[in-house]
DNA sequence: GCCGCGCGTTGATCCAGATCAATGCTGCCT
DNA sequence: AGGCAGCATTGATCTGGATCAACGCGCGGC
């Protein structure tokens, strides 16, 4: 499960910095606002806990009290009306973090997608943490900002865009999930199902699994497997999903 | 154009001071986290501005060098695809902070709707001020959590909600506009045209008329001019917002 | 007071995507 | 190796909201 990691290992006799320190999750997260002079507090409020597929591990509507901070698999968000009809807000991958809400309750529930670790925080500790640890505090600022951005985007794609090019902007958003900067891969597993694809596209199962077809044999992508995508017209699938075609 | 308020006038023989002081929008904005002590300094790097009507002060894609404050009027946020179609991701009233972005570039445009007055302040300035004031700094993070939360539900809105449920969760929230906590009032105006709601809530012009007119033959609503609305049975329309009916 | 224009409403028709309905695939359990 | 349970695909049909089209109305300018 623990990946090599680039940084060196820290022999610790008292085990709890070197969660941290070795974490695989700290270069990609809000962690790696924290000095290593202070990643033994960090640790010392983190619990690493582990989530079996399909657990929902945040409720919406239960009182928030921690953080969660992936730090291997994926977790769906979600919101359900009292019918069933469930909207998918974001999916969660390593270095994510979660939990973020003014108010007193979670604003969305969470789900593990295959197996899933992260570290949780007490509200109150990390509260006192922040107070702290300015930079952390800012570097939260702009995990929440960035968010902001990709909710703006995620609305513009529910509320104007078609199926097809829904599918696009997905497929593109998944060739650069956990890549740095903006570089693609052209090839990519998809940890979801179609069902969760659908409810975070505002589509049904039978329109993605329809429209993913239709982009292969029109040429923009191959599905080796259900949940394995090649793009093979980068460019055009980008034409695609940003709506110039 | 400037309403009584309720703190009183300090008289500053410089001015500076005052302009924040007084204002109209601290009370509800992330202003209010800056001691009355330093809001000399934040009324020294604010400049006030005027837009008139339909001028559009952000242009997404834009080099993101001001944060702004609105203290008067209301402002859409948008985005636009290349042919045009456009989704607003929000309505901006008194007190609302505009211009949150990691980028260096505008996420979004925004646009005057009828007269509008707001605070401009340069990104760099703030940021010197937010490293002072960690106060401020945390009022950011709340008002950034707080607009994902919102933007969570207009997720499900736009992805699962009916026309029908999505106009009454958007007159239900117009109903909040402006009150502190989760008071409704009855009776409301709105700034915006039917073409801004239809851009709003992912739907058509016509698909906006039709149903208010249906809320309105349903007994929901009334519509005393075309851009008022008397709420006639709140609890009902809630229940509709929801998904409940 | 009249005209014209922008906005809103209403009506008729259309269609993208939903829904209903089989059928195929694939891994997992025994 | 066989069976079955859950996902995915594909096909047929339906429909909510889009699109196309016409008209009304209120307001500002002259």
């Amino acid at each position: 499960m623990y990946a090599p990691s680039t940084r060196p290992v820290v022999l610790d006799p008292h085990g709890a910095a070197t969660i941290c320190a070795n974490c695989d999750a700290r270069s990609h997260s809000v962690c790696n606002a924290v000095p290593d002079g202070d990643i033994a507090r960090l640790a010392a409020i983190a619990t690493v806990t582990h989530a079996e597929p399909g657990t929902t591990f945040i409720q919406e509507g239960d009182p928030a009290t921690h953080f969660f901070n992936v730090s291997a698999g994926t977790v769906r968000m979600y919101k359900l009306l009292p019918d069933g009809r469930r909207q998918i807000t974001g999916f969660a991958g390593v270095g994510h973090f979660l939990g973020l809400a003014v108010s007193d309750t979670y604003a969305f529930s969470a789900e593990a997608i295959g197996n899933v670790r992260f570290c949780k925080f007490s509200r109150a500790r990390m509260r006192m943490l922040l107070d702290d640890c300015a930079a952390m505090e800012k570097r939260l600022l702009e995990v929440a900002s960035t968010e902001l951005v990709a909710a703006q985007d995620q609305m513009l794609l529910l509320g104007r865009k078609t199926a097809r090019e829904r599918l696009a902007s997905f497929l593109m958003l998944q060739s650069r999930q956990g890549t740095m900067c903006q570089a693609t891969r052209p090839r990519f597993a998809l940890p979801m199902s179609r069902g969760d694809i659908a409810d975070y596209l505002g589509l049904t199962i039978e329109t993605v699994s329809r429209t993913l077809t239709k982009l292969r044999s029109d040429g923009f992508i191959e599905i080796p497997s259900a949940s394995e995508i090649v793009i093979r017209a980068p460019a055009a699938l980008e034409s695609l999903a940003t709506g110039m075609a």
